[in-house]
DNA sequence: CATTAATTCAAACAAATGTTTTAATTATAT
DNA sequence: ATATAATTAAAACATTTGTTTGAATTAATG
């Protein structure tokens, strides 16, 4: 059994789980097939069965791999924030808290060539209406989710929970629409390239919910 | 024939479309079956492909039936500030804008029973990452986004229009996201009841996205 | 080297899918 | 009422789906 070796070329279960992120991305869980998994990774129809058991779990693990590693990075910034303003003894810049989650989250789709399929996947699946990748999904931001709605309302502590919860949402939903669309409608839209690099779109969204989360 | 005869009761066609929307809804287009529909519409499994020709053209139908009148509606408000600016010979209020085309979007959603399907149905549909869909809704959505962003432009004169296409994207995310919430989440989600009426949805979102717009 | 375990492979499986067909039924019009 | 068109119905169709099987092959172990 080759669990991880680094020594040898690409495992079969790597192969898989990258060639079913890219697929997810583009097609969706549903819309893609076992065949056109073990196709684009070049292995048996049957070694996805073999490694994984089953369609379902294969999903899990594709999202897992990416997931976990950029839960810890968000949840590190924005903890940081959080102790930085307690040290000072003040309440968090809401800028700063938009900032820890929302950046580490576009950045990552630079992270490696495979994170930016995963990245559309992201965007695509948080509205899925299927819900097994729904599901599954908010399994794993629900904490982080959390997290983020605790350190904002230590942020924002004149607004009620719920007008806080409320704009959360629209920023979330800023963000997920703004990854999806990095993601699916790189031709162009509506005259506009939407390849704009990372850099630029950090600072074209940041200020935007940072005003929302504010406002009147 | 029976094109619409108000007398009988509702037609097969209608049967169909009412289902199909419903379902469409809750599990997405690739998860619907022509099964699933025709047991929900209690009619025969042939009726659709009779009626409409396939699968895919009973989409378009279910798609057009909505957003054909909403469309119109935003497109008469949105003409309204438009037009009520220049008689004035300003510049459109910016929180105006916004509102002429979110308040008519949310408020359909208690236009018709259906028209609540429709609108679940909508917030997946424009991140579906089956192109089928997507594009069938993008067909009808770029020409009143055309709108939307030349308004934007006049009443936002000093931005580049870069800023303002991506300002723009970014509340479009925020509304789709929270139709898509109150269409998913209706169980509560992170101890808030999604159920929220539609009049302090807006209320909500506006202020919002207002501020978002007007940032720095 | 021999033996055992792990993996790959081609083939087949059962279930589900959208669509078509052909006959029965119902409505419409002359 | 009769002929014609429109609709419904049950069954079958050809594909495609995820999964399983059992033999062949490769790797690991003694």
């Amino acid at each position: 059994m080759n669990t991880n070796n680094p020594k040898t070329p690409p495992d079969t279960k790597e192969k898989i789980l990258d060639a079913a992120e890219a697929l997810f991305a583009a097609k969706g869980f549903r819309g893609t097939t076992m065949r056109a998994i073990t196709n684009k990774a070049d292995v048996n129809l049957a070694a996805v069965n073999y490694h994984f058991g089953s369609k379902q779990s294969l999903l899990e693990e594709v999202i897992k791999r990416r997931i976990i590693p950029l839960n810890r990075i968000r949840r590190e910034k924005l903890e940081e924030v959080r102790d930085v303003a307690r040290n000072k003894g003040r309440t968090p810049d809401i800028k700063d808290v938009m900032h820890a989650f929302i950046e580490p989250t576009l950045k990552f789709k630079d992270s490696s060539p495979g994170a930016k399929n995963f990245f559309t996947f992201i965007g695509c699946s948080f509205t899925d209406p299927d819900a097994t990748v729904r599901q599954v999904f908010l399994k794993f931001i629900k904490p982080i989710f959390q997290l983020l709605s605790e350190i904002t309302t230590e942020a924002l502590p004149r607004q009620p929970y719920e007008q806080i919860f409320w704009r959360l949402m629209f920023s979330m939903g800023a963000l997920f629409h703004t990854i999806n669309i990095c993601g699916n409608m790189k031709t162009g839209f509506m005259g506009i390239n939407c390849e704009t690099d990372t850099e630029s779109l950090v600072n074209q969204i940041i200020p935007f919910v940072t005003a929302g989360m504010k406002a009147k």
